[in-house]
DNA sequence: TTGTACGCGTTATCAT
DNA sequence: ATGATAACGCGTACAA
């Protein structure tokens, strides 16, 4: 079966290709008798458009990339897939998605700059630019806004999270019910890129600062990468292990991602810790899994923050500017049974 | 910023296009030294191909379309998603998702055929087709490899679960705990998609009536659609309602899938009911939740899956035949602690 | 309202 | 080994 073109239906239904363009795409000038005959022999046919054709003679690409640090099936990434696509698509746009994971393979993305021309416009998730990367951005023609970044630098516009606002939340938890002795634990980051790990340790520093924490009782587990491990359960020991000999061991701590806490969580207990008890523990997303455990942690929306990210890239490709260009969205505490009060 | 062809890289080169073409796709029959010179200057002038235009000349889209019926951000899709993406990348695709939740948007999807000449390939995950459904497939000139579906007609190649192997290892786990009265629990179904909620509790009919379990004493709980409820909670209180007014209430479950297992098992406890003293459960999917709470469950692997599929896609795409063009996947039983011996 | 003709950026065929 | 030239399928001024 070869491919039926637009030229075909105009064939078949005895008008002109041109006709066919403007009758099918809902134009107006185009008589509704012929209208409905071109319609009617375009189902007939199975006739479709060839998307790359339309592109190259329109210079619009209906489609938007996606570009993320880790894989598409991280709980994060995939609900800004699903909703990116939920508003994308009734608006006609396919998404591409592509994902890199070292500085190195986002520079070469970058340099070689596979969007202008091939896409409409690109959302940029839980990346940080430096600022040479940001420059290369500007030059791009097509709107580029940024998810979960750390500055807006570069973007048209952005969606992002007050880390500040949901570090302060949980580090004022901890305060009111007694803990003084308290630490952040990283995760192990995926790839090389290390910023957003960086960005919520330092939040939590910062809260722990504003509440009045003595600094030297404020820790930092930091994991490095996780190519440094063999396995997860590797990085979790060594998490469990810097906590347990640290001196004061703290009475609570704050985890990076609700995906490493969980595991944490299960590895103290091993080890004879006992959660509240012995050691409150917050988490960071809300996900299903810190809902099944019932574990205190901050609460963020993916799939909210996507759409409206997706809505703004909608109103930036036809060329007008969203009213609130860079959003931030706050965050809330889940608070459940993780959390205690600091023993004696 | 006007975009930078292959005629300026050409110019600039003081070659011609063709040759421009020739020495950046890697073609043999270009001198090194004019191939390099060329590829110094596509670097300088950031050059990158037009995808829709070398489509449009080519034939070949270099795009491979992606089908759910469910959301992206599900567990089994998601990783689907990454699995395609990881082989399918590197080969040099873009995998573009959609989401399909009734059969009539399937049916239109599949009338108006935006597959041919838009993407080398198709991927349906989870979608199980009528005979007109793979009949228009059939027509179609590009491949189309089945993955976790009923049946394999229609698909030049698919990757599928072995159903009846899962269910004889759970009620097989069940009657050696000694259980004589069990149920399968279905969950609500999203979209109108009925079939293979419907597939799995066949099965596991077939493996209890394989095994000897009484007819009788053999339960399905059907929830029906996820539009029918308000909430999921909904759903849940209706699911433990059926189990607790069962006479005789089953001790053993089978549920559908562990992200209805987990908050299903939740549900029962507020009711009294100990797991796995008083009842026994096992879910589906193995995810990561179902190792958080520690539940049996059936182990499956979305992710080696859609590797396979998109091998498989891939081997088709340049018109050879896989080995193997049909693989079955064997399941593997996770045993935990949510089930336990038959209560007297 | 409808048709004609050209261009979009690349590949492929045919010369040279 | 390299260069002209004709497609590829559609959109869009412009003409009718």
């Amino acid at each position: 079966m070869a491919r039926i073109t637009l030229h075909d239906v105009a064939m078949e239904a005895g008008v002109s290709d041109s006709t066919v363009s403007r009758a099918l795409r809902g134009l107006d000038k185009v008589d509704e008798g012929t209208r409905e005959k071109v319609k009617d022999v375009a189902k007939k046919l199975r006739f479709s458009f060839s998307r790359n054709a339309s592109s190259l003679a329109s210079g619009k690409t209906m489609r938007v990339a996606l570009l993320f640090s880790d894989a598409l099936n991280t709980w994060f990434d995939s609900s800004v897939l699903q909703g990116a696509y939920e508003v994308l698509s009734p608006a006609g746009y396919d998404i591409i998605p592509s994902t890199v994971s070292t500085h190195q393979q986002l520079d070469s993305f970058l340099d070689r700059l596979p969007f202008d021309g091939n896409v409409d416009g690109v959302i940029v998730s839980s990346i940080n630019l430096d600022e040479k990367q940001t420059g290369i951005l500007k030059k791009l023609t097509i709107p580029v806004v940024g998810l979960d970044s750390r500055t807006i630098d570069g973007f048209d516009a952005s969606v992002l999270l007050d880390d500040d606002k949901a570090m302060d939340d949980a580090v004022g938890l901890l305060k009111n019910l007694g803990h003084s002795r308290i630490a952040f634990v990283g995760w192990p980051v995926p790839g090389d890129f290390r910023f957003s790990t960086m960005l919520r340790a330092e939040a939590f520093v910062r809260a722990a600062k504003r509440l009045g924490f003595d600094d030297k009782l404020v820790g930092h587990v930091e994991l490095g990468k996780m190519s440094d491990y063999r396995t997860l359960d590797d990085a979790l020991s060594v998490a469990a292990a810097q906590l347990l000999a640290s001196v004061p061991r703290p009475t609570a701590v704050c985890v990076e991602a609700d995906a490493f806490a969980v595991p944490l969580m299960a590895e103290l207990k091993r080890f004879g810790v006992r959660i509240p008890e012995d050691m409150s523990v917050i988490g960071f997303d809300d996900t299903d899994v810190a809902a099944a455990v019932n574990m205190t942690t901050v609460h963020q929306n993916p799939l909210g923050m996507s759409r409206l990210a997706a809505r703004k890239i909608l109103t930036l490709m036809q060329d007008e500017t969203p009213d609130d260009p860079h959003s931030v969205l706050k965050p809330m505490l889940m608070l459940r049974q993780t959390t205690g009060p600091a023993r004696e």
